[in-house]
DNA sequence: GTGAAAGCGCTAACAT
DNA sequence: ATGTTAGCGCTTTCAC
């Protein structure tokens, strides 16, 4: 479909009387070239409208400029967040984002892992469905010395060490749990995803240890696992009613799953937190307006991205010395109404 | 950084001693070859590991087989939606994507054109910021026949002719502020991001036509034109303050806005709807749960970015007819609580 | 400090 | 139905 030919690095050594690969060495700043000759090429490429071709340097240096971003749901108000930080830390350093999502399918995270091998990336970021068992599709890029960042949904990778972004997801489950029984909550139900990933089995035993810590016998009757959408407050709800000591306390993996419920609860003529008090995970907008508004644990979405971006240029660009690391992110809790059944003084309303 | 000699097709020519383009054209199912010859060498580049070079492949081909993407906001409900039809929709036609945010930064916009041009996608999808004014960074795209398409924020573009994915923002607007009307208030505040901005100019528009359809004066007074994030809703009440007589409405160009607007009346002890019925632009989660519910416009994001992508893909694979289109997505008018002061039937929860 | 030349891996026009 | 050949535009080694 391109219609007129393109400027080459040919086309401007010609006219300058000059080399090619002057030209290409100027347009790269090569310490090698007199600074006069760089200004002159590089006046030339810009009057002429050269716009260099990255698939050839591509080619050539084989090196895509581009880094890979594998996550479950771009449609999601957290993981947008990290989106955002991954576009902008990117973007400051010069790399092209390729972005796709797994709609937590690890078919299509397979899928997704292929072709971001095959668009040769230079490096990946990767945060896992729940479902996610299994790493070895990742084998080839570490194989071949493609850095792999995970960052939230994490897994151990046996044979491989790869950096990872999180934030202490036991602790923030313990802090939430512990802030409920504080709170005089003595039956405390936990509602999660799948276990199998670590943000939400990490959370549980967070759960665990924080019940423990009271004395609080604890019973797996009350851990809930379900998909936590817009329809998880539903599902809870009628989980709830099967139970024979209703639960006087709720700690949800996330807001969304925390806010359906709320809303299934006043429904249902409960009262959020006299009769059940809702912890959530996520401090995403919709905790803030809801009514009551909703305890939950405060997350840096964009920094999340931001550090798992920086982490990974950094590899890109200090090929030596590969340090591994493991990048833990401060949680906090934000106390709202949602929980407060001892009526304190609540924080200021900026949190 | 890659340790491992690639494969090519020369390699797998070697081992089957056909040629390297016998290869290259059995890869791509080429009419002319054999079938059972294109077995032996799919089977044996599987066996081999074999993985195109997409960089030599688009060098020669001239194609990048990528689309841009550029969008004022990743962390945004309503774009990130837009974005994940756009993904799906890619994905299934094997585009890669590459994606860029203008956080609302004509400077940035520009910027991202410009990386988007040098990467070579094969096309571009753009939503606009609400300030951009001129469209000519576009000129080379469109000089060298690569296809654009807008979507939602767009824009007239003089000289050029572009694809369009929208919904009717001025029928939006009627509709809304008729509702209003409608339901007794008679002084209606439109609250709104920059006029220039399509969507809310529209809107604008809309609104007006419905003042005037039902007789009401149009108060200029009445537009208040500021960001539509989070802290629209006090910056709209201390507005609100300085007029003479207080709006008994407001339709409000984004839900975000709406959202913290019905939060800050229901700090100063006013209420929504009875004092003043508020009604938003997005259908954003929160609306549904938030207290009032909110009365708001749904506009179908995951559909507007397949919609964008599916019309962008068609022109990048049937070179011949260059069809410029609109294409108009319904929007629907979902009436909640926020607005009823004639206390009507609900519609069905499922709204 | 600059130039010549080779080659990255693929595709396609032109042969046969 | 398959092979030969040239070349996409760039980078980089080696030479001077």
């Amino acid at each position: 479909m391109a219609s007129r030919k393109e400027v080459t690095i040919y086309d401007i050594a010609k006219v300058l009387n000059i080399s090619a690969s002057t030209v290409s060495r100027g347009l790269s700043n090569h310490p090698a070239i007199r600074k006069d000759t760089i200004r002159r090429i590089k006046d030339m490429a810009l009057s002429m409208g050269y716009q260099q071709n990255t698939f050839a340097s591509n080619l050539r240096k084989n090196r895509s400029n581009t880094i890979g971003v594998i996550l479950p749901r771009l449609d999601s108000s957290f993981q947008s967040s990290v989106v955002s930080g991954i576009e902008k830390k990117a973007n400051q350093s010069g790399f092209n984002l390729i972005i796709s999502q797994s709609r937590e399918s690890v078919e299509k995270e397979i899928a997704n892992i292929a072709t971001m091998y095959s668009s040769r990336v230079d490096g990946l970021l990767i945060s896992l469905t729940c479902d996610t068992c299994k790493l070895d599709h990742l084998d080839k890029f570490l194989k071949k010395g493609i850095p792999v960042v995970f960052f939230d949904r994490v897994k151990e990778y046996p044979g491989f060490h790869c950096s990872k972004v999180v934030i202490d997801n036991e602790k923030a489950g313990y802090d939430a749990t512990n802030h409920l029984i504080e709170q005089g909550c003595e039956r405390i139900m936990y509602v999660s995803d799948n276990l199998l990933s670590n943000v939400y089995s990490d959370r549980h035993q967070g759960y665990i240890n924080a019940l423990k810590h009271h004395k609080i016998q604890h019973d797996p009757e009350l851990t809930f696992v379900n998909k936590l959408d817009e329809e998880s407050g539903a599902r809870t709800f009628s989980r709830l009613l099967q139970l024979k000591n209703r639960p006087d306390g709720i700690f949800a993996a996330n807001d969304v799953s925390a806010v359906a419920m709320i809303y299934q609860f006043k429904q249902a003529g409960l009262s959020v937190p006299d009769d059940i008090a809702v912890v959530g995970f996520n401090n995403i907008h919709i905790s803030r307006v809801i009514e009551p508004s909703l305890t939950t644990i405060h997350y840096p979405g964009v920094e999340m991205g931001e550090v798992a971006a920086s982490t990974l240029i950094e590899m890109l660009n200090n090929d030596e010395p590969v340090i591994i690391k493991t990048v833990v992110l401060e949680h906090k809790l934000i106390v709202r109404k949602s929980s407060l059944k001892n009526k304190q003084i609540l924080r200021a309303p900026s949190d």
